[in-house]
RNA sequence: GGGAUAUUAGCUCAGUUGGUUUAGAGCACUAGCUCGACAAGCUAGGGGUCACUGGUUCGAGUCCAGUAUGUCCCACCA
């Protein structure tokens, strides 16, 4: 038998099993006659890398998934990336800026199309490489790509399908626009936060009149493109301005005062400057008052010539420079700090600038229906269940759905243009034959047709990923096995931008839910409470923490902080328990592999042992389903390792442990190494390396753990488990004695029962307690023996002697302190049992607790108060 | 402004339809241990008025109302 290291090292273990079961073909699915458990991967961007986020749901999915195979289900997890569209592209084009010195413009669509798909080949999908670092049994044959030739094809046909249907329609609005990607957002995509900023107040001089007045705003620059000042009707600062028409400074264009009750008089100096061009509701207001748009900001948000001042400056240096010319103009009343909401883009963290324009949208309302109905009536299950008020509270407010972006990286819409008429299909001949017919012109060429520029949102591929992860619309096979999906792991932040959006393509387009259920799993925070990100600085390193402890050891410290829902605050030294867990089992495998078996029939104290050890483990097999089904993951890891720890370890290990050079019982030896693989089994999911790596040890390479059934459930004997705990506190209790009194292990110490008999003193328990606690006796004792302590468990009473190592002061005040608690416990007993009430109107079986409770204790008050006069009087003679 | 959710040991959290001891776990802490698997360890120990106030009930950590504090979501306040 070869030599086991000292530590168990993750290093020299992880990869190699990954690369076996990946070789073996185990993760690998078929539609075959089995029932089928299908997840499909949150798919992480294609140029992204491991991070915190990702290691918890991975994680979590990945224990999902490997309990299912054990379950005897046919187990599928599809991996994939996502194109990405805006990130991807806004790293192409820096890529391309700071590596060739080139622009989109200056290299077209197709040449930057070809540049693109370079860098994601080079860079790209390096994350599902990491993904088998952290474990992650995905089944790497079906791995798909937001953007690969059979996605593409599914997104397109779902736009076409929905055109059709009269879900899709273009409209110029004002929306939320992304100066430097140079496109357009959904409403989804932009965060707002609370930002330091200045509200300036900006004096307008009153037409054919000396009076002025102010307005308060955070953006003077936009006051080049004003129409209008509005104040409230019933303001009576304002009301002598009626009909009146105000300047607007440095421009001195003459704008008309309209009262609106949209305006807050107590705002500000309760007046507003309406910019419809660069805000969505001075937008609405300018519609209402048909008030002029002046445009002048372009899409980089650059000043244009409309303005007519600071043209070609971007909007913040703008803002900068306009100070001083209102200044200058005394138009600049005053200026002062002020805190206001900002929304940036999600992606490239740019402020977003209202813009008017011409856009695709999908019609949300038809699509919402279904889909808030199957969560509320819980068809689609969330975990947890607070998240389907937010859900709902979406879905009931729901806004139109903008698609169309202003890149080249993603699905190209299959729009064709020919003088005013829009044709939608899938490919550019169908577009042409539907126009050929609709203007009844054979002579319409391709040329003729101009197609739409604006690719799709990312997440109009992303809403389909369930469906067309089965190639959905080609055949339906690999669809009718595997849909609809059974979990779906994500966080709730994208909740709106995913979850919501697939339930819905999963009614519009199979009539059913994509997933069974939805595990929501919490934002990973650092101790301080913050989120992780990459500009804090405060996330670890996800690979090196894997390298350094092991993948094994960061998923038990991902798992053993992640309440259901609740956000996570990851702290490295639940790695390291992680860490401490696997080389505690590896010691434990190591113990086994130094033992020598004999054909001698166990011990009394291992026969009971091992009875005690497989009840034991039947029960906690008979727990986990029932976790594992409600998501209790981290209730589940922790029952594990307490029971590895403590059952298996401390205590049974410590029972059936051969004398220092003794062999050990073949059938002890065996039933061992049996019910330790069996652990092994249970365990795996959460952690699958070095269960695989133990087990492959105590199987000596027969068969491999991954591909190991759930054992049955035994038999569970609830007496015999009892009796084990009656028999642990007795050996903890004498341990305590020896600990107090600095008494040795090695030296032999007598236990007596007061009183004749006792069901732990004869048969097996006698000497396996003998063992345990180090005991040269185990007796009888009618009083208390000369120089000895007693402690009350249950209602009995127990002496040891210890001679002199007695100290009668201390142990009047142990005794006098247990008596104290006792009889505080019996007074809260009798207490609920002298209220006639209570005895009245409880339920029979739990006033009878009570009166059982209430014997008990006065039995162990009793006995107490003998130890303690016993004591006393014993010693004053 | 509207809503959600949380508040239990120093820290992170369980506590499953109100009733087995006057609340559990892990970590941290304290004391003692080189005992042949493991100091990444062993043995034992201390530690909580369940945020606060009131209510419902025979009985409340658990249900209800209010208060405080935190977190998050939504909303057009320049």
């Amino acid at each position: 038998m070869t030599e086991l290291s000292k530590h168990y090292e993750p290093q020299n273990v992880e990869d190699k099993w990954y690369a076996h079961w990946e070789k073996a073909g185990y993760f690998h699915s078929e539609p075959d006659d089995r029932p089928s458990y299908s997840v499909v991967i949150p798919p992480p961007n294609v140029t992204g890398v491991l991070h915190m986020g990702h290691m918890l749901n991975n994680t979590i999915q990945d224990i999902l998934v490997r309990r299912a195979r054990q379950e005897g289900k046919n187990a599928c997890w599809v991996p994939g990336t996502d194109h990405a569209s805006i990130a991807t592209e806004a790293k192409v084009v820096k890529w391309l800026r700071d590596e060739k010195a080139l622009t989109k413009g200056e290299i077209g669509r197709e040449k930057f199309m070809e540049y693109a798909y370079q860098w994601t080949d080079k860079y790209g999908g390096v994350i599902l490489q990491q993904l088998k670092k952290l474990g992650a049994s995905c089944d790497w044959d079906r791995t798909a790509f937001t953007l690969d030739e059979d996605r593409s094809a599914h997104v397109i046909q779902a736009f076409v399908d929905l055109y059709r249907k009269g879900k899709l329609y273009r409209d110029y609005r004002m929306v939320n626009w992304d100066p430097e990607a140079r496109t357009v957002l959904s409403n989804e995509e932009v965060i707002y936060s609370e930002e330091a900023s200045q509200l300036y107040h900006i004096r307008y001089q009153i037409s054919g009149s000396s009076e002025h007045l102010t307005i308060a705003t955070t953006r003077p620059e936009t006051i080049l493109a004003d129409t209008g000042i509005a104040v409230h009707p019933e303001d009576e600062r304002y009301a002598h301005l009626k009909g009146k028409r105000a300047i607007v400074p440095l421009v001195n264009r003459e704008v008309p005062i309209i009262f609106d009750d949209y305006v807050d008089p107590e705002f500000g100096t309760g007046a507003l400057k309406i910019t419809p061009a660069h805000d969505s509701n001075d937008y609405a207001l300018g519609k209402k008052y048909d008030l002029e748009v002046i445009s002048m900001l372009d899409e980089q948000a650059r000043v244009t010539e409309e303005a007519g001042l600071l043209v070609g400056q971007d909007r913040f240096e703008a803002r900068k420079n306009i100070r001083e010319l209102l200044e200058e103009a005394e138009a600049l009343a005053k200026v002062e700090d002020y805190v206001n909401k900002v929304g940036r883009s999600e992606r490239t963290q740019s402020v977003v600038e209202p813009r008017l324009s011409l856009q695709w949208y999908v019609d949300m309302q038809q699509l919402a229906a279904p889909a808030l109905e199957a969560v509320m009536s819980d068809e689609v299950d969330f975990y947890p269940k607070s998240q389907k008020n937010l859900y709902r509270h979406w879905m009931e407010n729901i806004k139109d759905w903008c698609i169309s972006r202003q890149l080249w990286w993603g699905h190209r819409i299959p729009a064709y243009y020919y003088k005013e008429e829009t044709f939608v299909a899938a490919n550019a001949e169908e577009a042409l034959a539907l126009a050929r017919e609709h203007f009844g012109d054979e002579q319409i060429d391709l040329e003729d047709l101009k197609q739409e520029e604006d690719v799709l949102d990312t997440w109009f591929s992303s809403w389909l990923w369930p469906i067309s992860v089965f190639n959905g619309f080609e055949d339906k096979k690999e669809l009718d096995y595997y849909y609809p999906t059974s979990a779906l792991v994500t966080g709730w932040d994208i909740i709106f931008l995913w979850v919501a959006r697939m339930v819905m393509a999963g009614y519009e387009w199979q009539g059913e839910r994509p997933f069974d259920k939805v595990y929501f799993t919490g934002m990973v925070r650092d101790k301080q409470g913050r989120k992780m990100s990459k500009s804090l600085g405060n996330s670890p390193d996800a690979l090196k923490m894997i390298d350094e402890y092991g993948a094994d050891a960061v998923r038990f410290g991902m798992l053993s902080c992640s309440p259901a829902g609740g956000d996570l605050l990851f702290d490295m030294k639940l790695v390291e328990q992680g860490r401490n867990f696997c080389n505690k089992m590896w010691n434990a495998l190591k113990l086994l592999q130094m033992w020598e078996a004999t054909e001698e029939k166990p011990s009394d104290t291992q026969a009971l042992a091992e009875q005690w050890m497989q009840h034991r483990l039947n029960a906690l097999s008979d727990r986990l389903p029932g976790m594992m089904e409600q998501f209790r993951l981290s209730e589940a890891i922790m029952q594990l390792y307490n029971f590895i720890w403590n059952d298996f370890c401390s205590w049974y290990l410590e029972m059936i442990k051969p004398e220092e050079g003794h062999q050990i019982s073949n059938q002890t030896y065996e039933a061992t190494r049996r019910m330790y693989a069996q652990i092994m089994v249970l365990l795996h999911p959460f952690l699958p390396f070095v269960t695989e790596e133990i087990w492959s040890h105590l199987t000596e390479g027969k068969s491999d753990c991954t591909q190991q059934r759930l054992p049955e459930v035994g038999e569970i004997d609830s007496h015999l488990l009892e009796d084990m705990e009656q028999a642990r506190l007795m050996v903890s209790k004498v341990r305590e004695i020896r600990n107090d009194k600095g008494i040795s292990g090695k030296e032999p110490l007598e236990l007596l029962l007061h009183g004749e008999s006792h069901r732990l003193w004869e048969g097996s328990f006698r000497a396996l307690l003998m063992r345990m606690g180090g005991l040269g006796a185990l007796g009888y004792a009618d009083k208390r023996p000369d120089q000895s302590v007693s402690f009350v468990s249950g209602t009995d009473t127990f002496y040891v002697p210890i001679g002199e190592f007695l100290d009668i002061g201390a142990e009047v005040e142990k005794l006098k302190k247990d008596l104290d608690y006792a009889q505080g416990f019996l007074r809260s007993v009798e207490k609920k049992l002298s209220n006639e009430r209570f005895v009245a109107n409880a339920p029979e079986a739990v006033v009878e607790k009570e009166r059982v409770k209430q014997r008990d204790g006065a039995e162990r008050v009793q006995k107490i108060q003998a130890a303690l006069d016993a004591l006393q009087g014993g010693e004053s003679k």
